[in-house]
DNA sequence: GAAAAAAACTAATAAGTGTTAGTTTTGTCG
DNA sequence: CGACAAAACTAACACTTATTAGTTTTTTTC
């Protein structure tokens, strides 16, 4: 009779929830049983819904857990007094720092949503159409200040968006390059990809480091 | 007693990768059932396989197709005399018009390649990972020649097709930008993330449309 | 229209699903 | 040690899964 065993960081849920992501995000929600989840700690199944509900509420509380974090990052930068670009570059180590440090979570939080039941499901979309209108109601007053290369903004959220998400199909590639490193190239492409050089721009704070030899 | 008619661009069994297609981009592959394809057509699932091996067979064939059609325009672009930046130009308007065209096929390759049964899942593994490695040489390529920004090439690769791989989340979204600007934007952000701005660059042809004041 | 082939059907299989009920073991506290 | 609660277990449920076998219907061919 093997033990869930609860840790200093994380109550018997957590464990469960825990194991479950590591599953869920190896082979997806749906191919992923209970049975799989309790052999993975050792357990058999039923004893999981001493601490869970359902299965689903295991997806839900993963989903809404990393949505909270995105979502509170989100509201400090908009009330903080930097510079939009400032501001985007702040976003965008946050998500590549998410995707690091909790992949498993960001990863299912992004492929898996779908599987969320209702009305969660609904409220996920909502909160992520939220999440991306305002990103790229950022992104327009960058435009419109000429901070901003002139591009479509829900393009460019959904650009920087999708290439971050992308980091997952990183971990597992044989040639690893350090997180540090990976992120300083990423944030370099994409802030680039960003950056009116069109124009000398008096609006915002220069803080254009690249040398330009003229 | 429905029946599956073939059409002037598909057989039977075509018709039947299509709509399994349809649901695998829709539910995914593990939550699609055999019989959900078949209701899709009209017809009771045994007799789906008058026409298919197995349902696994219908993943194969879709990722192996759109994994064909991605090497083949690469072979071409490498054969080319273009200028590495006017390559990687093409190669990303080839990928993101095939997730225009043929979203779903593209959008479960990406998805649902881990539910390839073996030796296939290996063989599709190696074969993207041969892929990313030519993207990769081509674009140190351009850095070794000035044309391209210095930055880590396998992460820039995988900023790119992440990046392109997100179009999918627009499809399903409400404001619809028409699919020439969506290219135009996206291409014009992720070119201008990889072109090198630092340097007069005499080694390539200059194709820099941008305006500078200097 | 009869014979042959193609393509649909129904019925059934064995395996796997999330989950519940009821029971036994384990750990805790006096 | 004895009592009580917590947490594990086994057995079973109703359902769904991909797939096969065998049969009937439809289409094609002469």
């Amino acid at each position: 009779m093997a033990k869930i065993i609860a840790t200093k960081n994380g109550s018997k849920k957590d464990v469960i929830i825990h194991s479950a992501a590591s599953l869920f995000k190896e082979k997806g929600y749906v191919a992923t049983s209970m049975r799989d989840i309790a052999e993975n700690i050792g357990v058999e199944a039923p004893s999981l819904y001493n601490y869970i509900e359902s299965k689903k509420e295991i997806l839900n509380e993963i989903c809404f857990k990393v949505g909270r974090l995105f979502t509170a990052h989100l509201a400090e930068v908009e009330a903080s007094a930097h510079s939009i670009l400032d501001k985007m570059e702040s976003i965008i180590r946050f998500h590549i720092s998410m995707m690091i440090e909790e992949y498993e979570n960001v990863y299912i939080s992004d492929h898996e949503w779908r599987h969320l039941p209702e009305p969660f499901l609904t409220d996920f979309k909502s909160r992520r159409s939220n999440y991306r209108s305002r990103l790229a109601t950022l992104l327009q007053k960058g435009i419109d200040n000429n901070e901003v290369n002139r591009i479509n903004p829900d393009v460019a959220v959904l650009t920087i968006l999708s290439a971050i998400g992308g980091i997952e199909s990183w971990q597992q590639s044989s040639k690893k390059i350090d997180s540090k490193s990976l992120e300083e190239n990423m944030v370099k492409m994409l802030i680039d990809g960003l950056r009116n050089n069109s124009v000398i721009n008096i609006n915002s704070a220069n803080n254009n480091k690249k040398a330009r030899v003229h």
